[in-house]
DNA sequence: TTTTCAAAGGAAAAATATTTTCCTCAGGTT
DNA sequence: AACCTGAGGAAAATATTTTTCCTTTGAAAA
Protein backbone atom coordinates (compact mmCIF):
# COMPACT_ATOMS: atom_id res chain seq x y z
CA UNK A 1 0.00 0.00 0.00
CA UNK A 2 3.05 1.65 -0.41
CA UNK A 3 1.50 3.91 -3.25
CA UNK A 4 -1.92 4.66 -1.41
CA UNK A 5 0.55 6.89 1.28
CA UNK A 6 1.86 9.12 -1.56
CA UNK A 7 -1.74 9.50 -2.71
CA UNK A 8 -3.08 10.86 0.84
CA UNK A 9 0.42 13.15 0.89
CA UNK A 10 -0.45 14.72 -2.25
CA UNK A 11 -4.34 15.12 -1.56
CA UNK A 12 -3.19 16.89 1.68
CA UNK A 13 -0.83 18.84 -0.06
CA UNK A 14 -2.82 19.76 -2.95
CA UNK A 15 -5.43 21.67 0.04
CA UNK A 16 -2.38 23.29 1.51
CA UNK A 17 -2.12 21.29 4.67
CA UNK A 18 1.05 19.71 6.22
CA UNK A 19 1.68 15.82 5.20
CA UNK A 20 2.19 14.79 8.47
CA UNK A 21 2.42 10.20 9.22
CA UNK A 22 -0.66 11.26 11.64
CA UNK A 23 -2.70 12.86 8.93
CA UNK A 24 -1.69 10.27 5.95
CA UNK A 25 -2.37 7.05 8.91
CA UNK A 26 -5.70 8.96 9.93
CA UNK A 27 -7.04 9.06 5.96
CA UNK A 28 -5.59 5.43 5.58
CA UNK A 29 -7.91 4.38 8.35
CA UNK A 30 -10.62 5.96 6.77
CA UNK A 31 -9.68 4.24 3.33
CA UNK A 32 -9.72 0.73 5.07
CA UNK A 33 -12.70 1.31 7.06
CA UNK A 34 -14.82 3.60 4.79
CA UNK A 35 -16.77 5.28 8.06
CA UNK A 36 -15.19 5.50 11.39
CA UNK A 37 -16.46 7.89 14.24
CA UNK A 38 -13.94 9.51 16.61
CA UNK A 39 -13.25 7.11 18.81
CA UNK A 40 -12.46 4.04 15.87
CA UNK A 41 -9.55 6.43 14.45
CA UNK A 42 -8.48 7.16 17.64
CA UNK A 43 -8.26 3.28 18.73
CA UNK A 44 -6.84 2.41 15.80
CA UNK A 45 -4.05 4.88 14.99
CA UNK A 46 -2.94 4.15 18.52
CA UNK A 47 -1.43 1.27 17.56
CA UNK A 48 0.88 3.23 15.37
CA UNK A 49 1.40 5.79 17.31
CA UNK A 50 1.30 5.00 20.78
CA UNK A 51 1.29 8.33 22.44
CA UNK A 52 -0.93 10.62 19.51
CA UNK A 53 -2.86 12.75 21.47
CA UNK A 54 -6.91 13.16 20.80
CA UNK A 55 -7.01 16.51 20.45
CA UNK A 56 -4.46 15.99 17.64
CA UNK A 57 -7.10 13.15 16.39
CA UNK A 58 -10.10 16.16 16.85
CA UNK A 59 -7.83 18.84 15.10
CA UNK A 60 -6.89 16.96 12.23
CA UNK A 61 -10.78 16.00 11.46
CA UNK A 62 -11.64 19.62 11.82
CA UNK A 63 -9.11 20.45 9.46
CA UNK A 64 -9.58 17.95 7.23
CA UNK A 65 -13.31 18.69 7.09
CA UNK A 66 -12.51 22.42 6.62
CA UNK A 67 -10.76 21.49 3.70
CA UNK A 68 -13.22 19.08 2.04
CA UNK A 69 -10.69 16.16 2.44
CA UNK A 70 -13.66 14.01 4.51
CA UNK A 71 -16.91 14.16 5.07
CA UNK A 72 -19.16 13.83 8.63
CA UNK A 73 -22.14 11.70 8.79
CA UNK A 74 -24.40 11.94 11.23
CA UNK A 75 -26.14 8.95 11.32
CA UNK A 76 -29.27 8.09 13.61
CA UNK A 77 -28.38 6.91 17.60
CA UNK A 78 -24.88 7.04 16.95
CA UNK A 79 -21.69 9.46 17.07
CA UNK A 80 -21.25 10.91 13.98
CA UNK A 81 -19.01 8.84 11.29
CA UNK A 82 -16.26 10.40 9.23
CA UNK A 83 -15.11 8.72 5.11
CA UNK A 84 -12.84 10.30 2.91
CA UNK A 85 -14.54 12.97 0.13
CA UNK A 86 -15.33 11.31 -3.36
CA UNK A 87 -18.18 11.07 -5.43
CA UNK A 88 -21.26 11.61 -4.39
CA UNK A 89 -23.50 8.79 -2.99
CA UNK A 90 -25.98 7.92 -0.46
CA UNK A 91 -25.89 6.16 2.44
CA UNK A 92 -27.53 2.84 3.79
CA UNK A 93 -26.80 2.58 7.50
CA UNK A 94 -27.71 -1.36 9.37
CA UNK A 95 -30.13 -0.81 12.46
CA UNK A 96 -28.46 -3.97 13.91
CA UNK A 97 -24.93 -3.26 13.68
CA UNK A 98 -24.57 0.48 12.82
CA UNK A 99 -22.33 -0.21 9.76
CA UNK A 100 -22.25 2.69 7.64
CA UNK A 101 -22.36 1.26 3.72
CA UNK A 102 -22.19 3.53 0.38
CA UNK A 103 -24.95 3.22 -1.71
CA UNK A 104 -25.49 4.77 -5.58
CA UNK A 105 -28.01 7.81 -4.80
CA UNK A 106 -31.12 7.53 -6.81
CA UNK A 107 -30.91 8.67 -10.08
CA UNK A 108 -33.96 11.46 -10.05
CA UNK A 109 -35.76 12.68 -6.84
CA UNK A 110 -38.57 14.19 -7.50
CA UNK A 111 -39.54 16.23 -4.24
CA UNK A 112 -42.69 18.95 -4.20
CA UNK A 113 -40.71 22.16 -2.64
CA UNK A 114 -42.95 24.55 -2.10
CA UNK A 115 -43.00 27.80 -3.15
CA UNK A 116 -39.83 29.77 -2.63
CA UNK A 117 -37.56 26.75 -1.01
CA UNK A 118 -34.60 26.98 -3.62
CA UNK A 119 -33.02 23.35 -3.59
CA UNK A 120 -29.31 22.56 -3.62
CA UNK A 121 -28.67 19.60 -2.67
CA UNK A 122 -30.27 16.09 -1.19
CA UNK A 123 -28.80 13.26 1.06
CA UNK A 124 -30.60 10.37 1.00
CA UNK A 125 -30.50 7.40 3.51
CA UNK A 126 -31.79 4.22 3.75
CA UNK A 127 -32.25 2.38 6.96
CA UNK A 128 -32.26 -1.65 7.48
CA UNK A 129 -30.55 -4.48 7.84
CA UNK A 130 -27.29 -5.22 5.89
CA UNK A 131 -26.12 -8.59 4.71
CA UNK A 132 -23.90 -9.57 7.70
CA UNK A 133 -26.42 -8.91 9.94
CA UNK A 134 -29.62 -10.95 8.49
CA UNK B 1 -54.71 27.19 23.13
CA UNK B 2 -56.54 25.58 25.99
CA UNK B 3 -57.08 22.93 23.98
CA UNK B 4 -53.82 22.04 22.66
CA UNK B 5 -52.72 21.66 26.32
CA UNK B 6 -54.74 18.70 26.84
CA UNK B 7 -53.46 17.37 23.77
CA UNK B 8 -50.34 17.18 25.17
CA UNK B 9 -51.46 15.74 28.08
CA UNK B 10 -53.26 13.02 26.88
CA UNK B 11 -50.50 12.01 24.56
CA UNK B 12 -48.25 11.80 27.54
CA UNK B 13 -50.90 9.62 28.95
CA UNK B 14 -51.47 7.62 26.36
CA UNK B 15 -47.50 6.48 26.16
CA UNK B 16 -47.57 5.53 30.23
CA UNK B 17 -46.12 9.17 31.00
CA UNK B 18 -47.42 11.31 33.56
CA UNK B 19 -48.85 14.39 32.41
CA UNK B 20 -46.35 17.03 34.22
CA UNK B 21 -46.50 21.24 33.37
CA UNK B 22 -42.86 21.02 32.37
CA UNK B 23 -43.39 18.34 29.83
CA UNK B 24 -46.88 20.11 28.63
CA UNK B 25 -44.71 23.44 28.07
CA UNK B 26 -41.80 21.54 26.46
CA UNK B 27 -44.41 19.85 23.60
CA UNK B 28 -45.88 23.09 23.33
CA UNK B 29 -42.76 25.11 22.61
CA UNK B 30 -41.44 22.36 19.95
CA UNK B 31 -45.66 22.40 18.30
CA UNK B 32 -44.89 25.96 18.15
CA UNK B 33 -41.25 26.17 17.10
CA UNK B 34 -41.43 23.12 15.05
CA UNK B 35 -37.75 22.13 15.14
CA UNK B 36 -35.65 23.28 18.51
CA UNK B 37 -32.60 22.31 19.72
CA UNK B 38 -31.90 21.45 23.15
CA UNK B 39 -30.55 25.14 24.68
CA UNK B 40 -34.27 26.72 22.59
CA UNK B 41 -36.15 24.98 24.50
CA UNK B 42 -34.66 25.52 27.76
CA UNK B 43 -34.02 28.93 26.89
CA UNK B 44 -38.12 29.17 26.30
CA UNK B 45 -39.06 27.03 29.15
CA UNK B 46 -37.42 29.02 31.50
CA UNK B 47 -39.41 31.95 30.61
CA UNK B 48 -42.13 29.66 32.26
CA UNK B 49 -40.32 27.94 34.33
CA UNK B 50 -37.84 29.98 35.83
CA UNK B 51 -35.82 27.35 37.87
CA UNK B 52 -36.27 24.29 35.56
CA UNK B 53 -33.47 22.48 35.59
CA UNK B 54 -31.42 21.98 32.27
CA UNK B 55 -31.34 18.39 33.28
CA UNK B 56 -35.20 18.06 33.40
CA UNK B 57 -35.02 19.28 29.44
CA UNK B 58 -32.67 16.79 29.03
CA UNK B 59 -34.48 13.84 30.96
CA UNK B 60 -37.72 14.78 29.43
CA UNK B 61 -36.15 14.52 25.69
CA UNK B 62 -34.76 11.22 26.33
CA UNK B 63 -38.13 10.21 28.19
CA UNK B 64 -40.06 11.34 25.47
CA UNK B 65 -37.91 10.39 22.35
CA UNK B 66 -38.14 6.84 24.21
CA UNK B 67 -41.54 7.13 24.15
CA UNK B 68 -41.63 8.02 20.45
CA UNK B 69 -43.84 11.26 21.24
CA UNK B 70 -40.83 13.54 19.51
CA UNK B 71 -38.12 12.43 17.21
CA UNK B 72 -34.37 13.36 16.81
CA UNK B 73 -33.36 15.09 13.71
CA UNK B 74 -29.77 15.00 12.70
CA UNK B 75 -28.81 18.58 10.91
CA UNK B 76 -25.73 19.28 9.28
CA UNK B 77 -23.23 21.80 10.85
CA UNK B 78 -25.81 21.84 13.41
CA UNK B 79 -26.78 20.05 17.01
CA UNK B 80 -29.81 18.31 16.94
CA UNK B 81 -32.97 19.10 16.64
CA UNK B 82 -36.35 17.68 17.91
CA UNK B 83 -39.75 17.40 16.26
CA UNK B 84 -43.31 16.44 17.62
CA UNK B 85 -43.73 12.78 16.22
CA UNK B 86 -46.08 13.17 13.40
CA UNK B 87 -46.98 11.66 9.36
CA UNK B 88 -43.71 10.56 7.70
CA UNK B 89 -41.91 13.83 6.01
CA UNK B 90 -38.99 15.02 4.76
CA UNK B 91 -36.89 17.80 5.88
CA UNK B 92 -35.53 20.62 4.28
CA UNK B 93 -32.50 22.51 6.00
CA UNK B 94 -32.02 26.27 5.08
CA UNK B 95 -28.00 26.64 4.58
CA UNK B 96 -28.86 29.95 5.19
CA UNK B 97 -30.43 30.69 8.27
CA UNK B 98 -29.93 26.96 9.78
CA UNK B 99 -34.32 26.53 9.87
CA UNK B 100 -35.79 23.06 9.32
CA UNK B 101 -38.54 22.48 7.41
CA UNK B 102 -41.06 20.06 7.10
CA UNK B 103 -41.86 19.01 3.14
CA UNK B 104 -43.96 16.17 2.08
CA UNK B 105 -41.31 13.07 0.85
CA UNK B 106 -41.15 12.05 -2.56
CA UNK B 107 -43.78 9.81 -3.53
CA UNK B 108 -41.49 7.37 -5.05
CA UNK B 109 -37.48 6.77 -4.50
CA UNK B 110 -35.59 4.14 -6.64
CA UNK B 111 -32.12 3.09 -4.60
CA UNK B 112 -30.08 0.38 -6.31
CA UNK B 113 -29.08 -1.78 -3.27
CA UNK B 114 -26.51 -4.49 -4.05
CA UNK B 115 -27.37 -7.75 -3.05
CA UNK B 116 -28.35 -8.83 0.72
CA UNK B 117 -29.35 -5.33 1.58
CA UNK B 118 -32.72 -5.06 3.19
CA UNK B 119 -34.11 -1.32 3.36
CA UNK B 120 -36.91 -0.41 5.77
CA UNK B 121 -36.86 3.30 5.79
CA UNK B 122 -35.52 5.64 4.25
CA UNK B 123 -34.67 9.65 4.95
CA UNK B 124 -34.42 12.53 2.51
CA UNK B 125 -32.96 15.85 3.16
CA UNK B 126 -32.28 18.38 0.76
CA UNK B 127 -30.30 21.16 1.71
CA UNK B 128 -30.88 24.58 0.28
CA UNK B 129 -32.05 28.02 0.75
CA UNK B 130 -35.65 28.93 2.37
CA UNK B 131 -37.85 31.67 1.06
CA UNK B 132 -36.85 34.16 4.23
CA UNK B 133 -33.15 34.06 3.03
CA UNK B 134 -33.20 34.52 -0.40
C1' DT C 1 -61.40 13.76 49.08
C1' DT C 2 -57.29 11.85 51.52
C1' DT C 3 -53.60 8.51 51.23
C1' DT C 4 -50.07 6.38 48.80
C1' DC C 5 -46.13 5.59 45.91
C1' DA C 6 -43.56 5.48 41.81
C1' DA C 7 -42.03 8.61 38.93
C1' DA C 8 -40.52 13.51 37.98
C1' DG C 9 -38.21 17.86 39.15
C1' DG C 10 -34.17 20.54 40.85
C1' DA C 11 -29.43 21.18 42.29
C1' DA C 12 -25.17 19.61 42.13
C1' DA C 13 -21.83 16.41 40.85
C1' DA C 14 -20.08 13.26 37.64
C1' DA C 15 -19.15 11.59 33.28
C1' DT C 16 -18.38 12.50 28.36
C1' DA C 17 -17.07 14.96 24.59
C1' DT C 18 -14.65 18.61 22.31
C1' DT C 19 -11.71 22.62 22.04
C1' DT C 20 -8.02 25.52 23.46
C1' DT C 21 -3.59 26.69 25.32
C1' DC C 22 1.17 26.51 25.40
C1' DC C 23 5.38 24.89 24.31
C1' DT C 24 8.25 21.84 21.46
C1' DC C 25 9.06 19.75 17.14
C1' DA C 26 8.94 18.79 12.29
C1' DG C 27 7.47 19.57 7.26
C1' DG C 28 8.62 21.95 3.49
C1' DT C 29 10.67 25.94 1.53
C1' DT C 30 14.75 29.08 0.98
C1' DA D 1 21.76 23.73 6.64
C1' DA D 2 18.68 27.40 8.45
C1' DC D 3 14.17 29.24 8.88
C1' DC D 4 9.43 29.69 9.93
C1' DT D 5 4.82 28.41 10.16
C1' DG D 6 1.93 25.15 11.18
C1' DA D 7 1.34 20.46 13.63
C1' DG D 8 1.79 17.34 17.63
C1' DG D 9 1.46 16.31 22.63
C1' DA D 10 0.03 17.16 27.36
C1' DA D 11 -2.85 19.34 30.15
C1' DA D 12 -6.33 22.55 31.10
C1' DA D 13 -10.49 24.62 29.84
C1' DT D 14 -15.17 24.30 27.84
C1' DA D 15 -19.11 22.25 26.44
C1' DT D 16 -22.44 18.72 26.56
C1' DT D 17 -25.02 15.10 28.58
C1' DT D 18 -26.06 11.93 32.27
C1' DT D 19 -26.40 10.55 36.95
C1' DT D 20 -27.14 11.00 41.83
C1' DC D 21 -29.75 12.20 45.65
C1' DC D 22 -33.30 14.15 47.88
C1' DT D 23 -37.82 16.56 47.65
C1' DT D 24 -42.15 17.12 45.38
C1' DT D 25 -46.07 15.87 42.66
C1' DG D 26 -49.22 13.34 39.34
C1' DA D 27 -52.60 10.18 39.41
C1' DA D 28 -54.40 5.83 41.00
C1' DA D 29 -56.48 3.60 44.97
C1' DA D 30 -58.80 3.74 49.22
Amino acid sequence: METRYMEYANLLKQKELKSTPQRVAMLGILDRKGHADIDYIYNEIKKDFVSISLATVYKNVNTMLGAGIIQEIKVPYQKSKFEITKHKHSHFVCEKCGEVYDIQEPKKLDVELPEGFEPKEASVMIMGVCPSCK
